[in-house]
DNA sequence: ATAAATGTAACAAAAATAGTAACAATAAGA
DNA sequence: TCTTATTGTTACTATTTTTGTTACATTTAT
């Protein structure tokens, strides 16, 4: 199961509720209850994308690049399932038969569509919101 | 990669193509390109979804249960990903963090959305359509 | 200087997925 | 009735993906 969607946008809540202060991976991975080599791979992932960015050296650590209330569930998807392969096309089918031979390029516009309408629905929450959610919860 | 979304909608393409006639996992898995045993295990799920039944014996195989009209891509999806873990959830985070408390919880809520989101839109498209989408190809 | 971090690489472990073989049960047809 | 073709299912192996773990050069605050 691949959970780096859910670890990512646990980062971010966290990094939103400590709004300034950077936040270092070994205090991240204890609440994802993890291991900090984890929690820095998905941040790169995240300030590649613009989501965070990182301080060096001792003191330092992650930092949201721009306010919880600009970052949707979305941009976390985006981010980390780089490649859309959420439902993949199986490879190699027989290109003798007419069904074999055009499959996948039917299915994968249809598997786009379908990905796009989860996309739509993810951006209409942001991790502002979420952390909302969440402490709402305590 | 997880394919059985994709080989389970070929299988039914083909089915839609010889309608009537049973068709053999042999048959079958030769369009798809893998075996037949991975067919047959597919077809289980399929089946006890009330998509197709199969006929023991020689000459027998698998069939639609109902029309290809009235089969949606959403119910092929439905069949197979019975867990419905698309995006999965990460499991033990920290209870002693007001984050980690809740996260689980909040997060399925989400996801269970945008996947609703991608089953509505996957509903748009009968196994009959894609068929015709696909021989169109040709 | 020292200590605390990141970023990244390398590798091990675990989990998920697909590939393969085998066989009892079933049903059609000679 | 015998033979043959086929399913449904199990067990096992191989492959791929994902996560866990360690290590270390580099950077920066104190």
């Amino acid at each position: 199961m691949n959970t780096r969607f859910s670890v990512a946008t646990h980062i971010l809540v966290i990094l939103h509720c400590q709004d300034g202060k950077p936040v270092s991976s070994d205090v991240i991975a204890q609440s994802v209850n993890t291991h900090p080599a984890l929690i820095r791979r998905i941040l790169t992932q995240l300030s590649r994308a613009g989501l965070t960015q990182s301080q060096l050296g001792a003191g330092g650590g992650a930092l949201l690049a721009r306010p919880g209330s600009t970052i949707t569930l979305r941009d976390v998807y985006d981010a980390v399932d780089e490649d859309g392969d959420l439902l993949g096309v199986h490879p190699g089918p027989n290109p003798d038969c007419p069904v074999g031979r055009n499959i996948q390029q039917t299915l994968r516009g249809e598997i786009s569509e379908a990905v796009n309408a989860l996309r739509i629905q993810l951006s209409q929450k942001t991790i502002a919101a979420l952390a909302g959610d969440i402490l709402a919860l305590s």
